[in-house]
DNA sequence: AATTGTGAACACCTTCACAGCT
DNA sequence: AGCTGTGAAGGTGTTCACAATT
């Protein structure tokens, strides 16, 4: 019940796991769940199921285990995904396309209202359900719309840039792909996806399995 | 020089990033670096950078620092990235498209050889430096060309056969973008991106934000 | 004087194991 | 009997602090 004192990265990315799991779990109209059972699918233990959940609350049943639809209900509110984000993405290219029309941000409350590029060519387009607008349109648009949520997928050399334009502006988080190490200031938030960082971890593991070590 | 008993998957990750600032660090005609200023662009501490790479060997001339060359070649031995990775793309939806386009891929050795898809419509289109080929021919063309990696963009219903397909041709690693999890048998290694838990994290990270405990 | 490499201390996260509830 | 919630134990990753080296 009571707000969490800190909660670990981990345990944060496991609850959109758990999530998951307990959509498809609903879909074949099971209405009780067990850690065992959620971790069983999720590749963890029953007493990491049960930790990460006893950080936000005491969701189960002693003997019987957590509601399904109940427990969905909880995980939904922590992770804020019982209300609807308004979204941009700076950098009209091939990725920002691609996210912007992909069913991972639509689904879930996630609405992308805009992409932005510098590029004229680009300006006028229409991509899913948002139109590319020019740059310099961001930063009324953003306070216009009340836009909580930016996203990068420029270039890295102007990712910088795209951030401190969206923070003026007044976003709250932003999710960057570009692979440079952003600055923004508290109490904006920033998550980083880096396909570089992802393929060369994979390429240290397959080397390691030929050595010695391994 | 002896080769690491466990390295943690953070050391890895900073790594990769090290490595990106030591090419900007040369770009400029810098010769040597200390672990403080390496910890300075990446955000963490040099202690923390002495530690990682101490796991590998050791790199550095006390009261001198690190030689940014040779430090860089040291790093792109570890991660393996001193040779050539042949690569396959399922699923040449927007996501397949866009990584296959992308110059992240290209970059460091990473050759995307062919995308596969059993949408007709899109059998034969040229992506970026890649052709879109049948999933019938995938198995052969693995085998034939050598390909160690594969990088899953498919649905989520389809990701399990996709990787089933690609571990069966002989790949030895596979970057999961689907939302699923995935079982590979050893010595196969995964790495998952999954997009959802990166968005949710963020709405997590700001809905905390405004309340008692943060 | 500067900076590395590293044992020891610390902080954090995970697993164990069982009391407590249904 | 079955399963959760959690204190304690165990394990892993990070930081400290300093001897070693140039």
């Amino acid at each position: 019940m009571s707000s969490p004192r800190k909660v670990s990265d981990s345990t944060v990315r496991r609850l959109s796991f758990y999530l998951r799991i307990l959509k498809e779990i609903r879909g074949r109209g099971v209405r009780t769940v067990s850690s065992a059972r959620l971790a069983e699918s999720t590749g963890v233990t029953s007493a990491q199921v049960r930790k990460d959940l006893s950080a936000f609350g005491n969701f189960g049943v002693r003997g019987r285990g957590y509601d399904v639809n109940e427990l969905g209900d909880h995980i939904r509110r922590i992770l804020g995904l019982n209300r609807t984000w308004k979204t941009v993405v700076v950098g009209a290219g091939r990725l920002g396309g691609a996210l912007t029309s992909s069913g991972d941000f639509s689904r879930q409350g996630f609405r992308i209202l805009a992409l932005f590029d510098t590029d004229p060519a680009k300006i006028g387009q229409t991509v899913g359900p948002a139109t590319v607008r020019p740059l310099e349109e961001l930063d009324g648009f953003v306070r216009e719309e009340g836009v909580q949520i930016g996203i990068i997928t420029t270039p890295g050399e102007h990712a910088q840039d795209a951030a401190d334009l969206l923070i003026a502006a007044g976003v709250r988080g932003i999710l960057n792909f570009a692979p440079d190490r952003l600055r923004v200031p508290e109490p904006v938030r920033l998550r980083d996806v880096n396909l570089a960082v992802e393929l060369e971890g994979l390429t240290f593991a397959i080397t390691e399995i030929g050595e010695p070590g391994g």
